[in-house]
DNA sequence: GAGTGGTCTAGACCACCCC
DNA sequence: GGGTGGTCTAGACCACTCG
């Protein structure tokens, strides 16, 4: 295994533990070196996925100290969510998924502009919902080059494009861009999330990406928003 | 200057530039150690800065690649918003803000444990409408120590809570723990934002901390739907 | 002035990709 | 098998904080 990953762990294992506590100075940098017999830029790494992960601070000249955070905070930042930044309340549910449409159609010029494709090329058209229990989470709206992503089938979109494209084309999902908002639904959406037109919806716009840089995917999603929060840590630089 | 981050200004600039195309491999890591006359790590960290940025991707054993963007989004990318996440849609505009609530209370259970303090200590309970050119954008509700955060009085709300925290009492804001709903307004927010009752709104809860990793801030920011757009790049780990 | 983390070097070996 | 980026070392010097 990876050390400085290892060390992480370990390390973000203490805390929790309260090992260290709140507010409490970590040991230096040079005294683990010793601790975990490994060089100092391997601590480094380590303590720099705890200060992403938003568990602990650094400051040069002071030392690395543990975040003032309660508990529920600390289980927030314990979920593998570093990825998707998404967090459902549909753990353990079961999950359906409904096509609304599947078409094959070429791509308007601002699609065409964002998966960097011809306007005359063609592309995936997909609408689902996806429920948690017989509750309607979420429809999605998505287009995918048919080039990049061939043999899509209806049995794909029942169970996971994503499941799909890594398992069965053997290809790697590297980044998402994302825009998020708050909308109200339009009448389709009403009947299909089983909501009224008051009810708001968080919206995320997606452009999705192969680990060869390559767009895979442009979509939108609109989430009922009693069924998802986004969370999510920022550093300052 | 820091080495890697001028190198990784350079790399940008050429990208943004057209040198290197979308999809196109960059030079290899040991050819930029001959051209910028340095060593790998310090390019592959400078390297690594625009992966987080959103413009390129690595992979071990073939290169690094352009992603696929259009200029729209090459543009998104480039905007310093590595701290807030957030587009607002008022450049340049007049910004003013009301105060519609300055005391100072006992935080209930759950604000004391947000930001880790006992709930016989004081906080300031600040409500603010800010405005960008005379349209309300967000409602801020705001509690902070006011052990932490001494001297606060109607003329630092006016302007800028931060600008007085970083410039007046000199300290450093580290991050953020951020979660984003959708909501609708209440009564209050209606008037306030000058929206009806079905408007949607983007909730933003905040815990914001110093660089010594005290919690200072608990914040609730009601966003006018039309007016914020929060966007965010995700890298797979 | 003593001690912290930040940057950087010159080199090594490894995991992985593609031919 | 040849080449890629990923990890790691043992050391150096620097920028910064604090007493």
């Amino acid at each position: 295994m990876i050390k400085y990953q290892e060390i992480a762990w370990d390390i973000r294992k203490n805390i929790l533990a309260g090992k260290y506590l709140s507010g409490e100075q970590l040991p230096l940098e040079k005294e683990m070196c010793k601790q975990y017999g490994v060089s100092r830029i391997t601590i480094k790494k380590a303590v720099d996925e705890l200060v992403k992960l938003g568990f602990v601070i650094k400051r040069r000249g002071s030392g690395t100290f543990v975040k003032s955070i309660d508990d529920e905070e600390a289980k927030d930042l314990s979920v593998a969510r570093q990825f998707t930044g998404f967090t459902e309340t549909n753990k353990g549910k079961e999950i359906r998924t409904e096509i609304v449409k599947f078409d094959i159609v070429h791509p308007d010029n601002e699609i065409a502009a964002k998966l960097q494709i011809a306007t005359d090329d063609f592309v995936y058209d997909i609408i689902r919902v996806r429920f948690a229990d017989e509750i309607p989470i979420v429809i999605e709206y998505t287009k995918m080059p048919i080039n990049l992503i061939p043999g899509i089938k209806h049995d794909v979109l029942l169970k996971s494009i994503y499941f799909y494209i890594q398992c069965q084309l053997k290809l790697k999902i590297q980044s998402a861009h994302r825009s998020i908002r708050a909308i109200l639904p339009n009448e389709l959406e009403q009947q299909h999330l089983k909501v009224a037109g008051t009810f708001p919806l968080l919206e995320v716009e997606q452009i999705a990406f192969l680990d060869d840089g390559r767009a895979f995917e442009y979509s939108i999603s609109h989430h009922r928003s009693d069924q998802i929060v986004f969370k999510t840590v920022s550093i300052r630089q």
